[in-house]
DNA sequence: GGATTGACGATAGACGAATATCGTTTATCA
DNA sequence: TGATAAACGATATTCGTCTATCGTCAATCC
């Protein structure tokens, strides 16, 4: 070792720095993962304000970079709508939007016959599915 | 008739002015009308150009828009991406987005099963499919 | 043909979302 | 506890899309 000082942080590409626990990053991660939908910057900022005055919306857009490398969450888009992201590991689900309050909710399962619609020719990989309609609260339901 | 020259163009809410034909409104409906996918309007743009040069991207979106207005154009929106317009009066059907070349298809049919997707209490009015994946061209097939 | 005015092209401006910057705060560890 | 630098909040800047403006052009009608 000629080189006395070099950090050898030779983590290939990028070397990230050694990850600090704040308060602001735990409020956010705490406000994505109990959240069971999908959660937009401004609601994130929202969320995590009422639990950490003063947060910042860059602190938003940070944390959930890197909770995206991280692959601790998912980005999930809706047509025409700004990103939203919600917790990973679930299991393959797809989306319902409510055109009365406008979040959108997780919905199990996928309708069959999906790997056939596309002719032949298509190699199909993948699939989006987006429901629409109005969520059981906004129906004035109880339940 | 005490009134001898109010023009009574009571078309209730917003009076269109006469529309004309034009060289450039003609070649955008023409590229519009004829391609059988979806196209942003920077394709629209750049196909129109070739048959009416000079045309300017302002005149794209007047067009687009009055198309849309008149019905006779119908929004396509692919998450995470601009706008798309196709004709209307087609057929129900989905899309389907090659991620090699980032065309967009009409894909016909629809799967089966998708009413009961939602669970009790939603109330789903409509839904919308994209897959995605490779499409003819782009996996190397001749047809 | 000539008047009228809708439509055009060019481009500046608006807009919302996201990123970059920078001085301050604070988590981390010797 | 004190040094270090990651992370912070505020905000300026950027970015892509779309709209507004304005002087000119030309479709339409008499």
């Amino acid at each position: 070792m000629t080189d006395g000082k070099a950090p050898s942080d030779d983590t290939s590409s990028r070397a990230r720095p050694r990850s600090r626990r704040t308060r602001q990053r735990s409020v956010i991660q705490r406000v994505l993962l109990e959240a069971n939908r999908p959660l937009g910057t401004q609601e994130i900022l929202e969320a995590a304000q009422a639990k950490a005055p003063g947060l910042g919306i860059a602190t938003v857009y940070r944390t959930v970079h890197r909770m995206v490398e991280d692959g601790r969450l998912v980005l999930v888009e809706i047509p025409g709508e700004a990103p939203r992201y919600e917790a990973s590991g679930k299991e393959h689900h797809h989306h319902f939007r409510c055109r009365e309050c406008d979040d959108v909710f997780e919905i199990q399962g996928c309708p069959p016959g999906l790997g056939n619609l596309a002719p032949k020719g298509f190699r199909l990989e993948d699939h989006q599915v987006v429901l629409y309609g109005v969520c059981p609260p906004c129906t004035g339901m109880p339940g």
